[in-house]
Formats: C-alpha cells, structure tokens, sequence
DNA sequence: AGCACGCCGACT
DNA sequence: GTCGGCGTGCTC
C-alpha cells in the first residue's frame, strides 16, 4: 500500500510544466496517496501533476495551496516513479518532461461514467412491429449483453428511435455504463501453435524465467521465417497465465495490423493497440485498462513504454536492431534500452527478438547482461537464398541507368517462371540531387542545408529534413539560365520508370513509406502485392520490416555500396541488417530463393561477410573494430546539437562550452566540435554539434551535466543533450 | 508552458 | 501623454 498523506498534509507534486523542481501542496479533503494523479493550482491554471512524496517544507506555509482534487485512476506504482527518474537521469531529461510522456493521454480528467447503453427490458410493447421485432431479437441473440443507441439500432437494421420508444415502454432497458469498457478476456490458452524442437527448447526457457518473476533479459535471436514471434508469443502467455500484463513493442505501427491478427488467432480477442494511428478514445480506454488491469496486452509503438501498467510481467521488443525505436526529437531515448530499464526495475522479463540484431545487444551477451536463445531452423526446412555479388565494374550500363544487365536477365528469368523479384533501393523519391548543367547549383531547402529530393510523383521537390515541398524550378534559382536542370541519381521512383521501359511486361509495384496516407492504406497494399498482385515490386526500407512475400524468388540490391561509405560508426553495422533482411525475403519451402548485390566494392569487408553468411565473423571483427576505437558498445558518446536562428550565437555558446570542459576532462572524456551539424540548418535553425567520448564505465551523465550547468544558455539557443546518439545529425 | 510585470518607440 | 513591443521571472 502507497503513503497515505490525510487532509491538510504537506505532499510533493511533480508537473508536467517545465518547473525543474517539485511543488509543495496540501493534500486534498479525503487526503491522497503517494503516486495520486492530482489536479493542482498552479498560478492562475489548474494542471494535472503526481503526488510523488511528503512534503518537503521550506517554503512559506502561508502561500502553499490545497490539491485541487483526485483524479479517478490508480496511482502511479513506486516502479513508475522510479523507471521515470532513472530514464530522466540517464538521458539527462528533465523529469517533468518525463512525467509529461506517462500522462501524454486525451481526456485524464474525464470522469469515467456517463454512456447509455440499452439492453433487453422486463416488459414486452403492446403493439410489436417489424421493427421493434427486430431490435428485441438483437438484444436476445447476445444474451442480454447491452449496446449503445447507435449499435443496437445498426446491428437491428432500424432508426435509433426504434429503440428509445422500446426504452419508453420498458421493453429495453436504458442504464449508465462506465465510458472506458475493459478489453476482451485473452486466453492464454486458447490456440497453441505447433513448434519444432528448437522452438520449444527457447519457450521451456522464456516460461521458466517469466514464472520466476525476476528481471531477465533475453536476446531471442531468430532467422526469417524461423518463428520467432510463436516463441515470444508463449513468453506472453506464460506472463497471462501468472496475472501479470504483456507489452509488445514494434518498430512501425503498418505492423501493427497484421501483428493484432496473429494475437487474435493465438488468443482468441484483439489486445490493447497504442500508438499514434489510434483514436483518442482508444487511447483514453488503452491508458486506463492498462491501469487497472484490465488490458492484459498492449501492441504498441515506443511510447507505450510509458503506460500505467498495473503489473507488468514482459516487454517484447520485436525488431529490436530497428533504429525507429531510438526517438530522435523532444524526449531523445532509445525505446530498446528503456524496455530493459523498465523491466529490471519492476522485476520481469524482456525479450529483444530480431534477426539481425545490434551490435549493442550483440556485446551485452557478451557482457553477460542478456542471456541469448538462438533459432536456427527456417520453419518448412527453407533455407537462405543463394547470394552473390554482381561486380558493377564489370557491367555495361549506360549512364541514367542502375539495373545492370546482369540483373536484367535474373528478373527476365523469373518473370518468364511466374515468379516475383524485388528490386531494394534505399532512397526514396525520384532523384536525390537536382543539378543545374550550366552552373552546377544543387537545389537546396530555403530552411535547412540539405538538398531537395525531387518527387516526380508529386510533381515537387521535397526537403527530407523538414518535410518542406517546391514546384521543380523550369530556371536556376542561381543562374537563371533555362531547362538546364537535371536529375541526378537514383531514387525509387526513377528506378521504377527504369523497369518499366526494361520489363514492358511486368505488373510494377512500387512500395515507398511516403506514397501511401495511412498505414491502413500501405498495409492493403503489401496485402495485394503478397498475393500475386504484382510480378516485380521496387522498394525502400521499408520491404525489409517483416512483411512476406511468398512468392518472391529474387531479391536485387541496386547499390550495396550506398550505406557503406560516410562516417556514421554503425553504417557498416545497418548495411549489414538491412542487406540480410532484404535477402531474407526471398524464397520459400519448395523454391529457394536468390539474392544479388550490385556493387562497386565487391571486395569490401561487409559486402564479403554479408555474402559469405558468416555473420558471427561480421560481428566479431565489426567489434574488434569498435573496441580498438573505443566507440559504443565499448566505449560510450554523447552528442550536443546546439542550435539558434542566429549563427554567431550558437558558435559563440558552442565555443564557450568548449573552452570549460574542465569536467569532462576529469572523467577522461574527450570532446570533439564545435563544428557545424553534418545538417548545418533546419528550418531555419543553424546548428553545431559538440561530441563526446568515453570509456565505458566513466560516470558521462554527471560530467555532462556539471560541464552544461556552468554555461548560462540564452533564451534563444536550445540545447539538446543525445546520449548514446544513433545517428549522428 | 503560460502569464505576469516591466521598461523603451510610434500613435490618438 | 498612452498603447504595445516581447525580454526576464515566477508559479507551492
């Protein structure tokens, strides 16, 4: 049981307003627990805040005032409070901005009650019509079970004014119902899947640790189309069958869908669904059934996380390599790294399951942090397609043009067979860069430096920094000279007019995470595409995130090379995952399947290992690599983007923090920058980069804090603090 | 975050 | 004389 703090007690509130401290209250008429979420005056304004301990004192008892009120959920667990603190301190987030992403929820202060709903009465009308007929057999057929006013009348095919005379006359019974209705009873033992020796082998040990009801963590390492999610799946229903909740974390909510079928067949009803594709009232019920318990399972995107789980046995996180799970504005942390806090503070389990996972993960077995269960065997005995390299230093291809002729000939072949091919670029849009040949002017984003992407589907050119578009320009911005602009490189939607012209034939689909509205949309597409709809698919990244397609035989990468060059530390690493699960697609039980690689480096260390198979020979000299450099999993970093409309301003600031780095010395860290951001301009902001680097066991939240607090940062610099940076912008 | 207070330019 | 610009400061 939490404090109890009676009326008129001193309690220590935590807000969502950006206050860097706590504010003393008294506690409300009926008092207040430790963890309430509490409505408190605040100035003028009434904000929602957590009671997070007693009071502290110190302040002028005359000006303190009274909690407003208590809202109608459970408090927050003392794990909560802790997982918050802990992620803030790592992440050198203010903890109020913490606070704000667990009460990020619509209508918290809602009450709960207030919904008609309408079930079968005492009474039977006098005069029975067709109509009225229809609505009582409704209500008869469920067993008595109530609907709202809009439902009922739907399902009885009538006017909702059918039911309210029906109401009138008593012979349906109108009644309040609670607002947020619990979801679905799950049944952890409604339909198991059939497993192979291996994958039993991983259950037995997942059950045995979930039952333990200890911190575990679990790298499940699982091939395509090795069955990894039934494994994880038992680990969830041995966490049902103990009383305790499941969380399961997908890197992209066009997932989700899909993902909510597999639950329902394996549990017999839909789980909780969190993410940013989900209505408001969803969302309300989601964050409450969480909270009493009345949600066992929650699929969701990263921020579900941050739910108030009422006892929480696992987290999965599915795809964890993925880098979406690292949340690169407002709050920065890493969703993966936050599940395992999480759990080890409320005592369960995580699963980090993934094919190809990070080299983090990779080096925390190796640690000994995470125990690891490894899947081998490809379910219906497929096996990895054939891979090789096609040298394109030896291929004849005209300029504007990315298909070699090798390849030209492999998806000839399997059209000729009735077999799909996928074409992989990672680049999206038509062209990357739009030249002038008259005076080799790059079209740039008026708001930030990074060029603009030409569309040609949307007749526009697009900034894939800020989402800003511009009609393609007929003259140079810069010399003004006419119809001298060109496009130049490769983007999806060029390579897919390239197919067009080579293989006349084909039915073309092209799958790109910005020509579909909705996820729903995308999904029905991949859904048609799966089917037989198309006979060559072109692709971004987005082909390569766990969605099948069984009759896909081929697998071309355009350009190999793309990921490899630049001076990100993980690009080798993200090459490597992507190049496998891209392969991975190809293939199935009766038709094994074949991958090839267009490159310009066929001898280069990743493109060998990628093609060889030896993925443990990848991992260990990627790490010897890491570990020489002293970079992370060996070593850690951090980065410091200052950023200001003004560009003398945020070098002054950038300058100034680099002659006080005094604290960061002390703890032998080096600092790198000021410099400007490899984006030196985002809408508008100009932008430099600080970076930090340590050894791996250096106390660098401290020392950065410390170095930070000593620089007076004006109002119009912001300041974010990135540890353990993914991508270095 | 809001919303106050507060100290300097162009207007009835 | 005052209306109003948004720079610093406070909220238990």
């Amino acid at each position: 049981m939490p404090d109890y703090f009676s009326h008129g007690q001193l309690v220590s509130v935590l807000t969502a307003q950006p206050l860097d401290r706590f504010l003393d209250y008294r506690a409300p008429e009926g008092g207040c627990f430790q963890g309430s979420y509490v409505e408190v005056p605040l100035g003028p304004r009434t904000v929602i805040g957590v009671v997070w301990g007693a009071g502290a004192g110190g302040y002028d008892p005359s000006k303190i005032r009274s909690v407003r009120g208590v809202l109608d959920v459970p408090p927050m667990r003392d794990e909560m409070q802790e997982f918050l603190e802990r992620a803030a301190a790592y992440t050198l987030t203010p903890l109020h901005a913490m606070l704000r992403l667990a009460t990020r929820v619509p209508g918290l202060t809602d009450s709960p009650s207030a919904r008609k709903v309408y079930a079968l009465g005492a009474k039977r009308p006098d005069k029975m019509t067709d109509a009225r007929r229809r609505v009582l057999a409704v209500l008869e057929e469920h067993g008595g079970l109530p609907f709202t006013l809009g439902e009922l009348a739907e399902l009885a095919g009538v006017g909702t004014g059918v039911v309210k005379g029906l109401a009138k006359l008593g012979a349906v019974e109108e009644r309040e119902a609670p607002r947020d209705q619990p979801y679905p009873w799950l049944d952890p033992d409604f339909r198991s899947n059939d497993l192979n020796d291996e994958q039993t082998a991983a259950v037995d040990a997942l059950k045995t640790q979930i039952r333990s009801a200890d911190y575990h963590a679990t790298l499940l390492k699982g091939v395509t189309g090795s069955g990894k999610t039934e494994v994880y799946l038992e680990a969830v229903a041995e966490a049902l069958r103990i009383g305790r909740q499941a969380l399961v974390l997908l890197p992209e909510i066009a997932l989700s869908a899909e993902f909510i079928k597999r639950i329902e067949a394996r549990f017999g009803a839909t789980p909780a669904e969190w993410h940013s594709g989900v209505t408001m009232t969803e969302r309300r019920r989601c964050w409450k059934m969480v909270a009493t318990g009345d949600a066992q399972i929650v699929v969701g995107a990263r921020s579900a996380l941050f739910l108030p789980f009422r006892d929480l046995g696992v987290i999965v996180v599915d795809e964890e390599h993925d880098t979406s799970y690292k949340q690169e504005d407002g709050v920065l942390y890493n969703a993966r790294d936050m599940a395992v806090l999480r759990a080890s503070i409320l005592g369960g389990d995580v699963v980090l399951a993934s094919a190809t996972p990070s080299l983090e993960s990779w080096a925390n077995v190796e640690f000994g942090k995470y125990n690891k269960l490894v899947l081998n065997e490809r379910f219906g005995a497929a096996v990895m397609p054939e891979m090789s390299a096609i040298d394109m230093r030896a291929e004849d291809l005209p300029g504007g043009t990315w298909i070699s002729p090798s390849l030209r000939q492999m998806v000839l072949a399997r059209l000729a067979k009735g077999e799909q091919s996928l074409l992989f670029l990672n680049r999206r849009g038509y062209a990357p860069v739009t030249i002038c040949r008259a005076c080799g002017n790059q079209i740039a984003c008026d708001h930030c430096d990074a060029r603009m992407v030409e569309h040609r589907f949307l007749k526009r050119l697009m900034c894939h920094q800020c989402g800003e578009t511009k009609p393609i320009p007929e003259v140079c911005p810069s010399c003004e000279q006419e119809g001298r602009l060109a496009a130049v490189g490769p983007g999806v939607e060029r390579l897919a007019e390239e197919a067009e012209q080579a293989f006349p034939e084909a039915r073309i689909a092209l799958l790109s995470s910005d020509r579909f509205g909705s996820a729903r949309a995308l999904k029905e597409h991949i859904k048609s595409i799966a089917d037989g709809e198309a006979d060559l698919i072109i692709g971004t990244q987005i082909v390569a995130k766990g969605h099948n397609f069984p009759l896909l035989t081929l697998v071309g990468v355009i350009d190999a090379d793309l990921g490899l060059q630049g001076s990100d530390l993980r690009a080798a690493e993200r090459t490597f995952q992507l190049m496998r699960q891209v392969s991975g697609r190809a293939g199935r039980a009766d038709i094994p399947g074949q991958a090839v690689l267009q490159t310009f480096q066929p001898e280069h260390p990743v493109v060998q290992a990628i093609l060889s198979g030896d993925e443990d020979g990848f991992w260990l000299a990627e790490a010897a690599e890491r570990r020489a450099a002293e970079v992370p999993p060996y070593g850690r970093m951090a980065g410091i983007i200052l950023s200001s409309p003004d560009i003398q301003e945020v070098f002054d600031i950038g300058g100034l923090l680099a002659r006080k780095q005094d604290p960061l010395l002390r703890i032998g860290a080096q600092l790198f920058g000021p410099a400007p951001a490899p984006i030196a301009r985002i809408r508008g902001r100009h932008r430099v980069r600080l970076l930090i680097k340590t050894s791996k066991t250096a106390p660098l939240q401290a020392a950065i804090a410390k170095w930070v607090g000593q620089v007076r940062i004006p109002a119009s610099v912001r300041l974010t603090i990135d540890i353990d940076p993914q991508s270095f912008y």
